[in-house]
RNA sequence: GGUCCCGUGGUGCAGUUUGGAGUGCACGCCGGCCUGUCAAGCCGGAGGUCGCGGGUUCAAAUCCCGUCGGGACCGCCA
């Protein structure tokens, strides 16, 4: 039907015949006989020149035969990458005509959000969503040939699994052929891939759909895409550099940058210094350890296991009614409360508290933070786990820079606890997965009675970190039936539940099951952040909202009662 | 489970603080004029359940309560 694509023309197709087909965009008429329309398909627009376009809507679809001509002198236009040229001399042939446009595909206004999702189809014409869409393919061919160059195959996992207890809440899927009986839609092909490994399969991939039923974020949807990996006979180091160079080649099919060395920070210094295992290191204002500055201070606040304060430059001028804010926000995220001080012209301190602190401890707090004239600083005193994790999000509140500037911050965040906390009962809690692989270094402290020992047990996982988003996250995984029953002893699994919950998994590893590791990153994520995109919906054709609707299709529904019975299922009556 | 913000012709906004006639702006839409525009221009016109329900009031887009929808975040997401 057509010859050319409208973007593509230039003044190299000057006197050329060609067909175009595409929407009508912009008209500009100029009484019975001349009128300008704006032709646009998936590469850009071009002017065709017609005689009279009375019949012709926005949104029209059609296909025009011209000749491509040099504008006249003084009509080009910069602003368009055709705007040398355009179509004269046409015959236009509507292929289809349209209601004028719910919004303007012209996007020189922002369009509500709901708008957009209701008729997707019209926003996807819009050139923010061909670039990241068009963006996003680019990124995951990259992907598929950055692994298949490292010799790993891609292998499709289940969609239908068994459900398992752990993680997020799993979709369910009812069984027609087992009623009472359902699937579960995978979390993420985690054991999948290690049964691929005591299958020989050495290194799989797969862009792996996964689905978790929690809450709905601006990174976070239903639904997502992964990056999944596994090999056998890896280090975590060699995994690492697997996955270096897929991110590479993302990046590099984004930008054309390549990534060459991703830095490492270990888990406990991103905290210490970042407050977050998913640190923005583009900008400063990190944590300041202050616990010894107060370590005989009579300011009951400040008696606590754990003092750190940040320095917000230049903030001095910041409001009671804003600091008052400041402090909602922290008990919000936890605190107790929040201290703030302002450091005056000469690097006198004053706060609300200062009153009750000593001389050496005003002094040292403006040491310890570099403190300078006009500053703010905040203190948060408290358990350390709760310092960080406060002062950590009022970091990124306050100094946190738009996503799509300071460039592509790739960190590695490596030696993760192996258990994040302890249940009531004194057994530990995973941080990753029962599978993770303790440091070879840690081994020891397994045999410990201590619950600060147990704590202190470093695995082999590690997380991919950019811009403060995390990516994904991987581990060595265990392969030793000794390590994984001490492991399972620990967590307060006997070995008949494991054998309940994860008893395929254990029985393959009787048969031969290589050391392995392995890796998963967000596509999603990846895209949006090499499209500068705050939001993971911008990079996805067809996204649900926060309440998990879909707008367009209006899922989720209700069932016919036939369909549910068939299911032998019955549904409660809404909740009073 | 929780906190905060938003909801006004098709689209984007102003109006809400301090209640007084559906008032205004830009775009779009419909009709007319217009032979070099490109966010064309000029003239005219149509288009409203101020998300929904209740309350206060002589009077509610505006104040109060509830609810629905959307968004950001905390919890949650091994």
């Amino acid at each position: 039907m057509r010859t050319d694509m409208c973007g593509e023309l230039s003044a190299n197709d000057v006197g050329r015949r060609v067909s175009l087909c595409g929407w009508v965009g912009r008209r500009r008429e100029h009484g019975e006989h001349l009128a300008f329309v704006d032709l646009r398909d998936r590469t850009g627009y071009v002017q065709c020149v017609v005689d009279g376009a009375h019949d012709l809507r926005s949104e029209y679809v059609i296909r025009v035969t011209g000749t491509v001509r040099h504008r006249p002198e003084g009509t080009v236009n910069p602003n368009l990458s055709t705007g040398e040229i355009e179509v004269g001399d046409c015959e236009v042939e509507i292929l289809s005509v349209a209601e004028p446009p719910p919004f303007p595909v012209d996007e020189r206004i922002d369009t509500d959000e709901t708008i957009r999702l209701r008729h997707r189809y019209v926003d996807l014409r819009r050139d923010r969503m061909q670039r990241n869409l068009r963006l996003r393919a680019r990124v995951n061919s990259a992907i598929r040939r950055a692994m298949e160059e490292q010799d790993f195959v891609e292998i499709e996992t289940p969609m239908l699994i068994a459900s398992t207890p752990e993680g997020a809440r799993d979709f369910v899927v009812p069984a027609r052929l087992k009623p009472g009986s359902f699937y579960a839609l995978p979390q993420s092909p985690q054991l999948f891939k290690q049964l691929c490994m005591v299958g020989g399969i050495d290194r799989y991939y797969q862009l792996a759909r996964c689905l978790r039923d929690e809450d709905l974020r601006a990174d976070r949807q239903f639904e997502f895409i992964q990056l999944d990996a596994e090999a056998s006979f890896a280090s975590q180091d060699d995994v690492l550099a697997f996955i270096t160079h897929a991110v590479s080649a993302a990046v590099e099919a984004a930008t054309g940058d390549t990534v060459s060395d991703i830095p490492r920070m270990t888990w406990l210094e991103a905290q210490e210094r970042f407050g977050s295992d998913k640190p923005d290191v583009r900008f400063g204002m990190e944590l300041v350890e202050l616990t010894e500055v107060f370590a005989a201070t009579g300011f009951n606040a400040f008696k606590a296991p754990c003092v750190k304060g940040i320095r917000v430059p230049g903030a001095a001028d910041t409001t009671r009614n804003q600091l008052d804010a400041l402090t909602d926000t922290a008990k919000r995220y936890g605190a107790k409360g929040l201290v703030w001080m302002k450091v005056e012209e000469g690097g006198t301190i004053s706060s609300p508290v200062a009153k009750f602190l000593s001389e050496p401890e005003l002094s040292g707090i403006a040491e310890a933070l570099e403190a300078k004239a006009g500053d703010l600083l905040l203190l948060v005193a408290d358990e350390r786990d709760a310092v960080r994790h406060v002062l950590g999000l009022l970091r990124l509140e306050l100094g946190r820079p738009p996503v799509n500037e300071g460039g592509f911050q790739f960190l590695w965040i490596v030696d993760f606890p192996l258990f994040e906390g302890l249940d009531e009962s004194g057994s530990p809690i995973p941080a990753h997965h029962a599978f993770t692989m303790p440091h070879v270094d840690d081994m020891h402290l397994l045999d410990s009675t201590s619950g600060d020992d147990l704590l202190a047990v470093r695995s082999q996982s590690y997380d991919l970190v950019v811009n403060g988003w995390e990516l994904g996250s991987g581990s060595v995984r265990i392969h030793r039936g000794d390590v994984q029953s001490k492991i399972f002893g620990l967590l307060g699994i006997t070995p008949d539940e494991a054998q309940v919950k994860f008893g395929f998994l254990l029985d393959a590893f009787r048969y031969g099951a290589p050391p392995h590791a392995g890796f998963a990153f967000g596509i999603d994520r990846l895209v949006a952040i090499l499209a500068g995109e705050e939001n993971i919906r911008e990079v996805i054709a067809f996204p649900k909202t926060q309440s998990g609707a879909d707008p367009l299709t209006n899922a989720p529904t209700p069932l016919e009662p036939e369909q549910l019975a068939e299911l032998g299922l019955r549904t409660l009556p809404p909740k009073a």
